[in-house]
DNA sequence: CATGAATGAGGATTCATTCAT
DNA sequence: CATGAATGAATCCTCATTCAT
């Protein structure tokens, strides 16, 4: 949580988180839209419809504000993966809807993807420490639904988990990384599925192929998980 | 060339040049370590062993030393690569070395392409879609390798060309975002091995394969071609 | 008003009024005495026994702040003799009240006035436009009060009334154009008298001849307007 | 002269002279259209079309040039005036000569009167005093023509001459510095027969009104003397 | 003599942060 | 708790002046 960093000047803890959750919106779409540098907290509190001392009541300096920003980010990650992946339980369904979660995720906070990519290194190393341990978590999510998915044959024994998780999620940050190429021609749907097909051939046993093509009209059915 | 963009106020060409290169060097150096609006001009100036005015004498304000930079990057790849592919004709080999020059080049300067990253948006529009231009110009490179192994019958014919390309970049691009990941543990060479491993299965046919195994042993031969 | 013009960041209405009479005072010290691009803001802070800061809460730029100053001179004019002028019936009385008042104020700000003639050219033109407007405006103060004196026969039909005004108005812009000149010789009221005399000559009739020789005791009678 | 006070670094009288005037040219137009503090040394060279570099081989320092063009204005008048009086004897016309001269001097030059009136204030004392010195010399050429039409019997014996001269110079003034509301509506001769008329009320005995009805057909024949 | 590249002090302006109300 | 006026350090950029060629 954020709370164990930045210290708040204001008692009541409710309303602490409130304002921190007011702010943070505010914070994510002001430096979204005009990086964290050229954004200046008059525009965040105007954006957030406060003052700006009321900010310093909440947050120690604007760095702070970056930093719970982008903790908020890899947050719904934690919290969202997680929901829907209650229930199912076939391992290969799991990855699918680990990453296909993953990916609408992110691409709901296009914005804050990059923000994240641009503006990480604006924080103090400690910090930084903290973002890219909750980046590690996130992945490490998917990393277990592929060894599930190993344990249960329908990914070969020897695949190079850490890369192919890598790979995956890269495939994931790419959509907002590089959105001005792909967002015009194709969905976030398609575009994850014509680089996963790619990724699965490295991945899928015979058993893995099948499981896949049972499992396939499933998907059509399913309702978006985010 | 940055020609185009950035006028000069020194008439002396091979002169505006040097500078320009001296200049550019500085830039990447200390936007890389600081980031783009955290970095002063001093800070420059002082990195290229120049006085402050003369910067100014060759670039219109401190967006154009961050285009330089950012340019720069671009334009060693479209340098490197097709040196690096002279003589080179078998197909697979030509797909091997543009990709491994791609990574090389940009694991010489990860500094440039997490500012590529972090920055380009910091660009005003026009200067930013030239930048972008550039990036697709050089997936191009790549993505016509590609489409020779195709044609040679070493790569699937329905391979996704556009997905496959992609992967391939940010496989590399991941080096230089995620250096802190990876560095520690394994060498460039390694990682581009273990990803391209995974990204080979999507491609190759029975026949690429074979080529791939021939071929080999090749690479422990040939010296690094950066 | 200035108000038409230049925007503050602070809300209260008279604060920012009390502030910018604070400023515009400092700006027209400061400007007459160095010039507007010798002073630096920071004189003008020093003067005003402000922030730097606090200015550009007040002012949009440096510019601003001339505007202001100019503004605030011509302004002075429309105030005061229209106050002067209150309760004043004879037509001849009128026209030499308006005159010396307005000499007065010019008198007594020198300073301005001289800043008005050095720096009108240094605003944009729009501002320099509006600042010819209250010039005009004014001159017709005293141009309707020469035209008074006209329709009571005290001056003569045919006057050149643009003329006789305009050599009105740059008698008393040249005693503080000129100050280095007469300033040592004589008064004010002295260098008005002296000069105005001249220019009765094309402009009374008999009658008003006559009037003015009943009005002058007066003049001893009457306090400083200003 | 200039060289009293500027020195120069060559040596070549001649070509001193002849660069300094050049340069004087170049100061004169770049200073009246853009302000003195405004335009830069870059700007006079460009006009001058010479290097940066030969400007302070003829000049010690930007001042320099504003001091070699405000002496310039002054000392054309000093030439001009007596060249045009050459020859004509009658009091009367002598000062109409010298009138009409100096307005169209002025005239021909508003540029450079009105930056005598902007910028004397930027030099240092000691050559304002230099430029205030010439300026009292050249009203002293008008002056000396009232006092002739005085001896003649043309103009009053009680004339306060100082005061008649120096509405004469400011009426000339005025149509430089306030050339915006004028110059649209009437000539510059027009403008100065106006202006006279009212002050030759104050001036003219009958007989200098006789005078003036002879001579004035002459305006009519003479060509314009600038 | 002439050139113009190089220097760096100096000025306008911004903006994070504080604090009195 | 909330506000927003006030502060001033810090930055970009300009331009007079120098000096090597």
């Amino acid at each position: 949580m954020a709370e164990q960093i930045a210290k708040s000047k204001v008692e009541d803890a409710e309303l602490v988180e409130r304002r921190r959750a007011q702010l943070t919106a505010a914070a994510i779409a002001t430096f979204s839209e005009k990086g964290y540098h050229v954004a200046t907290i008059r525009d965040v509190a105007k954006r957030a419809g406060v003052s700006i001392g009321l900010i310093y009541q909440y947050v120690q300096d604007k760095e702070d504000l970056l930093f719970l920003a982008l903790l908020d980010v890899l947050e719904s990650y934690r919290r969202t993966i997680p929901i829907a992946l209650e229930g199912v339980v076939d391992p290969l369904l799991r990855f699918q809807v680990a990453v296909e979660t993953y990916c609408r995720v992110n691409a709901a906070n296009v914005d804050a993807t990059v923000l994240a990519y641009r503006e990480t290194k604006s924080l103090r190393k400690e910090r930084r420490n903290i973002i890219k341990q909750k980046e590690v978590e996130t992945n490490e999510i998917i990393a277990s639904t592929v060894r599930e998915c190993i344990a249960a044959g329908y990914f070969v024994a020897d695949l190079d988990i850490e890369m192919f998780t890598y790979q995956i999620v890269m495939l994931c940050h790419a959509w907002a990384l590089k959105a001005w190429r792909f967002r015009s021609r194709m969905s976030v749907d398609e575009y994850l599925q014509r680089g996963l097909r790619l990724l699965y051939a490295a991945a899928l046993t015979a058993r893995g192929q099948r499981r896949l093509r049972e499992a396939s009209p499933r998907q059509e059915g399913k309702e978006d998980p985010t």
